[in-house]
Order: C-alpha cells, then sequence, then structure tokens
DNA sequence: CTCGCTGTAACCGAAGCTGTTACAGCGAGG
DNA sequence: CCTCGCTGTAACAGCTTCGGTTACAGCGAG
C-alpha cells in the first residue's frame, strides 16, 4: 500500500499548534497550520478533526474562530495521533477464506490475528515513547 | 490505507511448506500452495519469487518442478518474511514540502525520519520473536 | 522433443488517499 | 437580528496500489 502520511500531517499540525501556544498564539485557523504544512486548508481541517474526536485537540467556532491544543504537549502521545487518525489493522488476513480441509488454512487465521495483536501493542509502545513536545524539541534543534 | 495482506499470503505459504516436508512431501507447485490458501496460483507465485529473492524458498524447474524451504522452519522469522514481501515504509513524510519558513516545518522531516526508523526497528524486532515453525504450531493447535 | 510448471508482462476493477470545489452551519460581535 | 469568518462535510477527480485474471515465453527432467 502506498505508505499513508495521515500521521505526519497530524503530528505536524500538533507540533505547530504547540509552537503557536507557546509565542502566545494558542488558536490557529486551518489556514494558517495549511500555510506551515504547505497542504489544502480542507485536509488540514479533515485531520484536526479527526484529533479532536479523540480529544487531543479543541474546536472554536464563530468568530476568532480556530484550534488549539486539548491539553499539553507533553502529554500527547504519538501513540494517541496514531489511534486518533489510522484507521484500519496494519496486516489484513485472507481476503477470501482459505480453505478449512487444509490443517493451516483452518488454524491459521486465528494464529495470526493473535500473532498480529502483538506486533500492534508493540507499535504503540513505541509510539507513546515520543510526544508532541518531543517531537517539537527535535525539530527546533535540527541543523 | 488498505491494509495489506501480503504477510499473510506468504506466511500461509510458508507454514503449508513446512507441514507438507514434515509429512514427507518436500517439494510443492504454485497450484497446490494456492489450492490450501485458495487465491490464485500467480499471486502464490509472485508472492514466493519475493520469498525465493530472499532465500526463504528454494524453485526447481523442468518436471518434477516447485517450491521447498530454503531452510528449517525454525531459522525463518516473520521479520524476514515482512522484509522479503512488504516494499515501502510504513509511515511516508509530506507529500509535498512543508513551508521551510516555519521552524517546524524546516527541522520535522529529519525528526521524524528518525522517529519513524526507530519504530520500524522496533516493529521488526516484534516480528523477529515469532518464526514460521511458531505459526505452524499455533495454527495446528487451533480448536 | 515433450510436457508441466515457473516467471512475468499486460490488463481489469475495486478501493484508498490526496487534493479541490462547493456549500451549509455555527457563533461572536455589531 | 445580521454579518462575516471559519468550521464541517459532501462530492468529485486523479493517482496509485492491490488482488485477480489471462496469456505466453522459458526452463529442464525424462
Amino acid at each position: 500500500m502506498a505508505a499513508n502520511s495521515r500521521l505526519t500531517i497530524a503530528v505536524h499540525a500538533l507540533a505547530w499548534l504547540a509552537l503557536a501556544h507557546r509565542r502566545g498564539r494558542p488558536v490557529l485557523t486551518s489556514d494558517e497550520v495549511a500555510a506551515s504544512i504547505n497542504i489544502n486548508p480542507v485536509i488540514v481541517r479533515r485531520s484536526l478533526g479527526d484529533l479532536r474526536r479523540a480529544s487531543l485537540v479543541e474546536v472554536r467556532h464563530g468568530t476568532g474562530a480556530g484550534w488549539s491544543l486539548g491539553r499539553e504537549p507533553s502529554a500527547i502521545t504519538l501513540s494517541d495521533v496514531y489511534d486518533a487518525v489510522e484507521g484500519p489493522p496494519l496486516f489484513a488476513l485472507h481476503h477470501t477464506e482459505p480453505n478449512l480441509e487444509c490443517p493451516v488454512g483452518y488454524g491459521i487465521r486465528p494464529a495470526l490475528t493473535g500473532i498480529y495483536g502483538d506486533v500492534e501493542s508493540s507499535l504503540r509502545a513505541e509510539l507513546a515513547r515520543t510526544s508532541i513536545a518531543d517531537v517539537l524539541h527535535r525539530s527546533l534543534e535540527a541543523p
């Protein structure tokens, strides 16, 4: 599958919101976020909409509308972001049912389900080791 | 992203080859493998071709042709299979270059490259904990 | 030389993602 | 109550990938 840039977009938006907040601009419009990522504002709204459903950001309507972080940048991990924006599981089982007459075909799906579950847990654990504050810090110290 | 079933197909084929070998049938044709997975033989040949390039299976031509395991089932881990069949990286960076005037846009790509590299390493390490022999064992003990 | 199987190219339809346009909805401020 | 700016979402286009299928050249044991 074409690798997905959803996590990148969402993390970029959150890091930018975190920096703006630190600079005294706690609320940004989707146009302002889109200008940093250099993409269409609608894509930003779709991504931030996912993050809002997970309470990672808050939105304000009416005059002076825009987006702000839902909690401290150090309290938002990449695992939270991954869960908010990433849809289907990492690995899929067979599209068509295997031949159940074959012992492997019969038993492999529950076996792989368990293994794939462990792998996804490990993936989340690794993502949880990094927060938005970490990403912002590493971005700002780039050469 | 639409989840990929390539890993599932390849692992199923290898587990089936391992069981057939144990039963005294060390060489199987792509039609025989496809019959267990219940998919088209061409897809099996494509998948086994990837595995052959990684020396995980061997192929024989001419009369009595077919596929056999390249080494012991306990010496083939899911990480080996993942590397053999899975193409692009898990997460993509931005499709278009971020705004380099913005400090986040300037530094986020190297930051994410490092983080994503760590996550993929962790994924491989978790996959490496399971071998084809393990998958076969877990499949055969299914209820 | 024959025959069965491999290896690969070409193509199809379905699905997903990015990107764009368009428009209804909301609410603070006048 | 109206205006105005921004959000939220639907609809659509273009691209890519994937699974699936057909077709055919290549190989080698017998």
